[in-house]
DNA sequence: ATGGTTGCAAAGCAA
């Protein structure tokens, strides 16, 4: 009998702030795994027996004060995948992994939080988006080296890939998390060996959100979304996957992230 | 074309 495994992405944009949006999670969806990004907080600030008690009894976070910080929460056991890169020679918290046991073996599972990029998309002219380049490029030629295999890639890639990953195609193509350069070097990550797994159940044909701007009046009448959340797997792992949505409402929970949960069934 | 909001942490930066 193969068992079922939820797993959540989402960018909490600061995990103290929001905690009891991890309970609501909790009760209403029952995950087995939470990946945040943005968590905001300090290790030793981390609320760790907040979320135990909460069913997360497994946890392993990198986090900095202020900025950046990825969090796992898991209610099944897991083994932090050590000595992963500082991406760009940075200690800024955007990536940490961890290996999931399954009935049918263990799976690597990666959570990264991408630079935003800033707002001008000139890598001469902006430090922040030529950082955000590289840090792609430096994770291509990373899983390019390893083949992975048995492996999920999930987080806030900060990228919309796909024409119907944002609300207007023609009037993002400057805007940064849009722009051709971006845009190429996600799909050569994405090609090191990885299927999007949202889209494997949405055809690109179709409008797919998990951010609207804190910048916008009403958010669901305007609805300029986009598709900065991902969750990718290697092609051994496709028949795993069960279902797939995103938790629009979400963004209408009280003192919302700008980011809504993206929720993954899998059977193993 | 511009400005619009939020979080952190205590002014301005990052998103």
């Amino acid at each position: 009998m193969p068992i079922a495994m939820r797993l959540v992405t989402w960018n909490i944009n600061s995990l103290r702030l929001r905690l009891s949006h991890i309970e609501t999670l909790a009760t209403t969806l029952s995950p087995d795994v939470i990946c945040l990004q943005e968590t905001k907080v300090a290790d030793p600030l981390f609320p760790a027996e907040a979320l135990r008690t909460l069913g997360f009894e497994h946890l392993h976070y990198k986090g900095m004060k202020s900025y950046n910080g990825v969090a796992i929460l898991s209610r099944h056991p897991i083994t932090p995948l050590e000595n992963l890169p500082n991406w760009h020679g940075k200690e800024d918290c955007r990536h940490i992994g961890v290996v999931l046991q399954t009935p049918t073996g263990p799976i690597d599972l990666h959570d990264f939080y991408v630079p935003a990029g800033g707002d001008i998309p000139d890598p001469i002219e902006n430090p922040k988006f030529e950082h955000k380049l590289a840090f792609v490029e430096e994770v291509t030629t990373w899983f390019t080296t390893r083949k992975p295999t048995r492996s999920i890639l999930v987080g806030d890639f900060n990228i919309a890939p796909l024409e119907h990953d944002v609300w207007s195609h023609k009037q993002l193509l400057k805007i940064v998390s849009h722009t051709p350069p971006e845009i190429e070097r996600l799909t050569a990550w994405r090609d090191a060996g990885f299927v999007d797994a949202m889209r494997h159940f949405v055809p690109d044909t179709e409008k797919l959100y998990t951010w609207w701007s804190y910048r916008n009046k009403d958010w669901q009448k305007s609805n300029r979304g986009r598709r900065l959340d991902h969750v990718w797997v290697t092609p051994d792992l496709t028949t795993n996957l069960k279902a797939m949505s995103v938790l629009t409402e979400a963004r209408n929970w009280a003192s919302p992230s700008d980011h809504v949960p993206v929720v993954v069934d899998f059977t193993f």
